[in-house]
DNA sequence: AATGAATGAGATTTCATTCAT
DNA sequence: CATGAATGAAATCTCATTCAT
């Protein structure tokens, strides 16, 4: 007796994975607002109809957008995590243009498409429980320069700067940047010479 | 600097002026997609057409809101850059959550507002560089834990997380964040200590 | 500082007039579900924008339409109360085609339209009470066929037997009208000389 | 009396059933515009292609809800007019809420659907003949109160009458109706007397 | 300085229906 | 029996913008 469902369309389709595909790539390049089931469609070839088949509403269309980052952050997430030098990873996944660009937009799409919010809210929440996991296995900072900084705090503060300079990037703000990524660098190289240190 | 052709509502109109407030409500509120003729005209109490008297196309208001939210954002900035401490000013300018809300939402719109991506990065260029100057007449870092931090990047760095944790917290994230707070706030006071101590 | 209105289109205007009659004359001749802004926009010969400019939502029409509608009901209404024998006026204003059909329409439409049925019962109940002071300044019905009618029942009864005749009439249902019809006109007739006897 | 061409589906479907029963209750509630194969088939936990499977068009949907409930109308009237007073129990059956309801329903629907008036308009036929039939029957009403009334009018009087008592009390109109029934019971009451003394 | 009228485009969504499997 | 895929039409509504007054 099988309740209706709500998504029609296989999670597996080959033509909803091409909408995602138009979804994200209209995203990126045109922001969040262009991500109307008429230009999803067009991009992809298909007609308006078809994307309402695989998507019922919009929200749908964009919180399955959303995961489906969403899933890709997570498997980056944890490559760098299990790298030789996992903060240094980590700091590259966030100063990475390709997923904080589409991170803003959703972000700023999260004020108002409250259906998106909680799907996002609880993913920040897990991603930076993974790092605060991750930095915590590392050996001590004690006697380095992050010395009292709180694994979350960390986790929070390379998100920040990471983000910081990518959003700007991408509009084309330049000043400061150099010299914000070098230091960051030397950061991490003190902090990889100092844990050697204690070794 | 190229003002945008506006038809006759004069800079000084009492209408004008309600209008720019309603937009920037909606646009906190919710989000810059809500900021439309239709929906600023019916918040502040007019007709549509009177706001595109005021401002002939959308984008001459989002150029004006924008203007003149920067205004207020340098004005904060002055005062930040004259308090006793600057730092901690400048820090709780960014941390502060009226004015990064707003940010946020101009650039994302920045996307898809190519007329609005010019003013915002002379804008930001301009900030920073303002920024940069109050830091460099600043009694040396030297000796303290931000020693080799260039200015330009210490701007970007307090940027950064301060905007992350505006971010987050808008959208009801909040792990890490009294950790990262208070992590920054110990490395202002151990700044403002160890600048004592040279004197 | 007048609120944003509503409805915009000027009450008197030749164009919203136009559209509240081709709304009509669809809803007569196709029924409500006929009345969409499309359909009453192609036969006014407008685009169907200039129907949302006039109507804001299509519940805003349908209901201009019903209050156009309750104001002529109003004035036949008012006439059939002032004329010589009122029953009978009143008799013939129910039996009328031209109102009773669009009632019912309205009727089927309060059901979905919740915005609709609040000004449907209100409408109603207060013709009932216009037609109860009516009959009750009828030189009593005492003696007669209908004694111990109630006004507000008596008024009941003549609406529900001209309402039954002319929806079924409407679909093509006659059977036992021709005998229905006769036998109201007798009552109303003896009711009439009844009066006339009491005099 | 011809069935409209039904691809496969039998009449004793389970399914089928379930479909009617969602059907009749989206009319019951969201009156007959909520009746589409869609909101069918979500509603009773099926496809909306297995809707079609089971009736090619919506108009052979329609037509089905009417037949069945048709039938349970019939069923209704046959155990009226067997019933000891059977005017009463006609006067009952046409104040039921249950199927007065779907009846405006109908009517309305009628206006756009010409495929099921025809049905409709023959099964009122019917329904009357079969009133007409049994009134006729009745121990003679000359004497009374009804005594010119043929059975085909009082039929229609007290359809006419029961319908509009259910229609505004749906809608939630109440002025008049308690007088009515009061009196309509008097009427009857006096009937059955009448009809005693005759014996 | 302000407004009413009008338009064309486009967004979101629902719909009935067909077809192949 | 049943379903998934696809389509084209249409309904509702919002939008920016223009123009005449």
């Amino acid at each position: 007796m099988a309740i209706a469902a709500r998504r029609i369309g296989a999670e597996s389709s080959a033509t909803r994975a091409a909408m995602l595909e138009a979804a994200e790539a209209l995203m990126r390049e045109e922001g969040y607002a262009a991500v109307s089931t008429r230009k999803v469609a067009s991009r992809a070839g298909f007609k308006p109809s078809l994307v309402h088949y695989y998507f019922t509403t919009t929200d749908d269309l964009l919180i399955a957008l959303f995961r489906h980052g969403a899933d890709h952050s997570d498997m980056m997430l944890e490559e760098a995590l299990a790298a030789p030098d996992p903060l240094r990873a980590l700091w590259e996944f966030f100063a990475d243009t390709s997923r904080t660009a589409l991170t803003l937009e959703f972000m700023a799409l999260a004020n108002h498409r409250k259906a998106l919010r909680a799907f996002m809210v609880e993913h920040s929440d897990q991603m930076r429980a993974r790092q605060v996991e991750m930095i915590r296995r590392l050996p001590a900072l004690e006697g380095t320069v992050l010395a009292d900084c709180p694994p979350a705090a960390l986790s929070l503060l390379l998100a920040g700067i990471g983000r910081v300079l990518v959003m700007e990037g991408g509009m084309g703000v330049k000043s400061g940047h150099a010299e914000a990524r070098v230091f960051v660098e030397q950061w991490l190289a003190r902090l990889a010479a100092d844990r050697v240190l204690q070794d």
